[in-house]
DNA sequence: CCGACCGCCTGCCTGC
DNA sequence: TGCAGGCAGGCGGTCG
């Protein structure tokens, strides 16, 4: 499921049920998942009072108490639920269907009452224990590029970003350590909007005569304009992604070329039909036509 | 530096 | 009906 906009979904429905409230039971199933668990952690968790639920690129981050963050990837199948009694019996009486409880492993119990549980059948999702001033400087957070959805990305920043790359600009907007948070899905949408093909050189938008490119000032605005679509629309849901109380998000009926091969271009007066290729192993969706 | 490819895992869909 | 193959939202590693 997760890029950018459906992590953020996510974030925005544990917070309520997370923020002052304490972990009083987690109950770890296996002993890793993409990687193994922290060592001890359930102990090093039990106890902790969680003070603040935030996001950096796809990773959420638990502020605990002891000054210690809890980091959290969802990987390409990870998603969280939040249980309560009056919240499980809704569920189940409007019959939404219930996840693979094999693939339920993580549960932390809450002083609410509360039971957030992690489900990941593919187990790419991963969760770490760091304290909160080695944070900046890990390996996962080190390299990590600018936040698309904070005030940093605009034209001059993506041409400046792109100077001097060969390499497409679908690979460069997935790079995490340009821009962090996008995926396959929004990278596709942006660049369509913005009329770019996937395949232009990335350098091609850098600056010329000291000046951002239109096609940098209009792709930064893209990319900022899809994945707040996607945010205020809870998301995309494939599969079975939904939100923390089960709702689906509804971004996926937006999509404008992903998963859309060979339907009509929906550029007014294109013409085009969507296209599929592989670029560095990866679906590309766009239109030949309105993305030069 | 760059890109192509592989592996990590499971589930779902297609075609035979 | 079953089975094989291809595909999937991420990411890190190797190799040429």
């Amino acid at each position: 499921m997760p890029e950018l906009p459906e992590v953020e979904t996510v974030r925005r429905g544990l917070e309520p049920a997370m923020i002052g409230a304490r972990i009083v039971g987690l109950d770890q199933r296996r002993p890793d998942l993409r990687f193994p668990f922290p060592d001890r952690f359930s102990e090093r968790l039990t106890g902790r009072e969680i003070l603040a639920l935030g996001r950096r690129a796809k990773y959420l981050l638990a502020d605990l108490d002891d000054s210690s963050v809890l980091v959290m990837h969802l990987g390409m199948s990870g998603s969280f639920r939040v249980e309560d009694m009056g919240a499980a019996k809704a569920l189940a009486s409007c019959g939404a269907p219930s996840k693979n409880a094999a693939h339920d492993h993580v549960v932390f119990t809450l002083s609410t009452g509360a039971r957030i549980v992690y489900n990941d059948p593919r187990r790419f999702g991963f969760m770490q224990l760091l304290a909160r001033h080695e944070l900046a400087d890990h390996p996962l957070f080190r390299a990590l590029g600018v936040e698309p959805l904070g005030n940093e990305l605009d034209g001059a920043v993506l041409a400046r970003l792109f100077t001097g790359k060969t390499t497409p600009l679908k690979a460069a907007l997935l790079d995490q350590s340009l821009i962090a948070g996008l995926g396959n899905i929004y990278v596709c949408e942006a660049l369509h909007r913005a009329g770019l093909s996937p395949r232009r050189a990335a350098g091609s938008l850098a600056c010329k005569d000291g000046r951002p490119t239109q096609g940098a000032r209009l792709l930064a605005k893209m990319i900022r304009e899809v994945l707040e679509e996607a945010v205020a629309a809870g998301g995309s849901s494939l599969r079975d992604h939904r939100q923390t109380n089960g709702a689906l998000g509804y971004f996926q009926h937006n999509f404008r070329v992903y998963d859309r091969e060979l339907s009509p271009c929906p550029t007014p007066e294109c013409g085009g039909v969507i296209r599929r290729i592989t670029q560095s192993g990866r679906s590309t969706y766009f239109c030949g036509v309105c993305q030069r």
